[in-house]
DNA sequence: ATACGCCCCTGGTGGC
DNA sequence: TGCCACCAGGGGCGTA
């Protein structure tokens, strides 16, 4: 499910709930995510006050003030929900916090929720966290350019959609922006991630800057299960132009949108508009 | 180092 | 209505 944008929108919302705030308590639904949940987690969170709510590509980092940092990701299908009443239990809630005022006052809760539970949460000391290591730059951020991009790609035989995916490469890419970005770029998604240089490779680092801040805008892409926190749908679904779209005439050219698999992901793209 | 296939898991959808 | 195959916003890991 949730990309760079989706994420993004998590944490805006998250950031007037949390930030400054108290996690007054923590309850563990299930423990057993894409990795256990660390067993002193929820001890861990308790009673700390949260400094700040930041992201690194598709992971959520939350400060605490005591040096800690709460890792969290979403997956395929995890989401958070943000509630004012203690929530009514969902099945796959797996994590479950209190939030409150420095005095313990105007509580409100932070539900984790997922069903296929490849997302997890969990909790360092320090500056790092090993999955963090070796992610590539911000692709809104200054370290992404098309230098970046033709530098990164250089020497790489496999087709540029999987190395857009690669989130070593450039973080936050997933399935859907990939696919959009190429198509914005007339980039197919089968072309060798050697060959895009030049104009090529400045297209495609325009495009996917370009793409994932106007989803943000629109709130993320809902398909099927994300929400925001607040419950809000996000409407970059509207603005899609080539992901889902098989079989669909192409907005450009008027062909037909054709879909293939790469790496088990679709791919969706238009081939007279894409080399 | 890179590239690829496999695997983790639940739920919704469409075909028969 | 029921059953079943297939598909889904991700990514780590083992193997060539």
């Amino acid at each position: 499910m949730p990309e760079l944008p989706e994420v993004e929108t998590v944490r805006l919302a998250l950031v007037p709930a949390m930030e400054g705030r108290r996690i007054a308590s923590a309850r563990i639904g299930r423990p057993d995510l894409r990795w256990p949940l660390a067993p002193d987690l929820a001890s861990r969170l308790a009673g700390r006050r949260v400094l700040d709510v930041r992201r690194r590509g598709k992971y959520l980092l939350v400060a605490l003030e005591d040096g800690q940092t709460v890792l969290l990701h979403l997956g395929m299908s995890g989401s958070v929900r943000l509630h004012d009443a203690s929530p009514v239990p969902r099945k796959h809630d797996h994590v479950i916090l209190e939030i409150t005022d420095a005095n313990g006052g105007s509580p409100g809760w932070l539900v984790f929720n997922d069903p296929r539970r490849f997302g997890w949460m969990d909790i360092y000391d320090g500056d790092t966290h090993p999955l963090l290591e070796g992610m590539g730059p911000e692709p809104l951020g200054n370290g992404f350019s098309a230098p970046f991009l033709e530098g990164a790609l250089a020497g790489r035989n496999g087709p540029v959609k999987n190395a857009l995916l690669n989130q070593r490469i450039v973080a936050g890419i997933g399935n859907i922006y990939a696919c959009e970005a190429l198509f914005e770029s007339g980039i197919s998604p089968r072309r060798r991630a050697r060959s895009v240089r030049g104009v090529r490779a400045e297209r495609l680092a325009e495009s996917v800057r370009s793409v994932l801040a106007r989803a943000i805008e629109k709130g993320g892409t809902s398909l099927r299960d994300h929400v925001q926190p607040g419950g809000e749908i996000g409407y970059f679904a509207q603005s899609l132009k080539v992901y889902g779209r098989a079989g669909d005439s192409c907005l450009k050219c008027g062909g037909e949108i054709r879909h293939i698999v790469q790496s088990a992901r679709s791919s969706f793209f238009c081939p007279a508009c894409q080399r």
